[in-house]
DNA sequence: ACCTGAACACCGTTCAAGT
DNA sequence: ACCTGAACACCGTTCAAGT
């Protein structure tokens, strides 16, 4: 059967039933098989996370440095990593719970690394920025799939039937315009672009605020400038 | 019984246990009942472990917001966030699953936002930054409990040793610096600070690198001047 | 080499029944 | 008002047995 169909199969029972869904038990019958063949394939449950979670990686390569476009580097890489995390429903909560430590992985944060180093970022900065950023990308994507859900199940019917956005976003509108005046000014002032702005846009602005944070280390004023208000 | 008796036990259980060890029947055990009795205080798992979330927060308030030290007011909420989190064992995980939107946790958020918006941030910026400094708060701390576990695994005997951290850096350096040179030098460069930095040091670097991204967005140039490399 | 069947030691939740 | 006991529909993992 194989180790690879495993995997194959106990990522269709994630997207329909979610990672609290995800059993042995239900891989087994995708695979239309006893739970205890898959253990001629797979050591534990955790194994099997840990390939799917090493699967997200498959097919994305390094770019080599370059230290002129370091940042437009990091923002490709950080997109990306966003992306691959939402191919797959509560993917980010499994890639939270792993280390990219592993024989497999080991290239991808050298390449971030190499990224940071080459533009001239001080080692202290340099090793921290990798873990910053990873987990910038996982906890953003963890929201998202977290209002997904929220959304999903809000929106009745089917658990085929996407997320209905719209009633949802209206909701958290009208929840936050409830709120006391006097308390919660600052909550209220932002409660629009928080629940309007798209996600993209979203993670873009907080993936600038790391960016310039790491700009400000650099030695020579290569930092970036426009401080557009 | 009371609900504040059921989550003070579930609280021992996670600390012995560790969250994938805790269980409404272990929690039970813990009290001297049948599980079944504590649903009459407690409504589902997934309603404890909110109250434990939001138990979190108890007796934490938020300082009005002053412009001139706004850095160092979020320096004291990240700071203390990410103690709160290591009093219990995989207390990030609990608190990663949450969202800070209820009625006991708002004031929480609205008082980080009223730093950032009279500090002088752009609204999208402030707006950001809360989610930002949280979800760093958040994975630093996962992270951190990661690696406890880990060393707490190696270090083999009973759950109450605490981990042995001496050992754990050792093996981390090793396997770094087995890594065939030509494939990893970046990686090999930043081992020894990445294994021999204390947490409290790297979780300040993050945070600042944070803070300065965060700081470039003012319109005054109140802007921390120093690239100290 | 690969799969089945049965078993073991667990889960969260519900609900009638007791006091 | 609070708890028990039993039941239901699940878990992950192991292991002897089959082909």
């Amino acid at each position: 059967m194989s180790r690879e169909r495993v995997v194959e199969a106990a990522f269709t029972v994630l997207d329909r039933q979610g990672l609290d869904g995800l059993s042995m038990r239900r891989v087994a019958a995708e695979l239309g098989v006893t739970v205890s063949a898959l253990y001629a394939h797979v050591s534990s449950k955790e194994d099997l996370l840990e390939l799917m979670y090493t699967r997200l990686f498959d097919g994305f390569e390094m770019p080599p440095p370059d230290p002129q476009r370091w940042q437009e580097q990091v923002r490709t890489y950080a997109r990306a990593g966003r992306q691959r995390l939402l191919t797959h429903r509560d993917m980010a909560r499994i890639s939270m719970a792993h280390v990219p430590f592993t024989a497999e992985l080991l290239p991808h944060v050298e390449g971030l690394l190499a990224i940071f180093r080459t533009a001239g970022l001080p080692d202290r900065i340099a090793a921290e920025a990798g873990d910053l950023i990873s987990t910038y990308i996982d906890g953003f994507a963890l929201e998202e799939g977290m209002w997904q859900d929220r959304a999903a199940r809000h929106g009745g019917g089917s658990s085929l039937a996407r997320p209905d956005w719209r009633e949802m976003a209206d909701e958290m509108q009208a929840y936050f315009a409830s709120l006391p005046e006097a308390d919660y000014p600052h909550l209220r002032a932002l409660a629009g672009m928080m629940v309007t702005d798209s996600a993209d846009e979203r993670f873009d602005i907080g993936l600038e605020i790391i960016l310039r944070g790491l700009a400000s280390y650099l030695p020579d004023p290569r930092r970036r400038p426009d401080p557009e208000d």
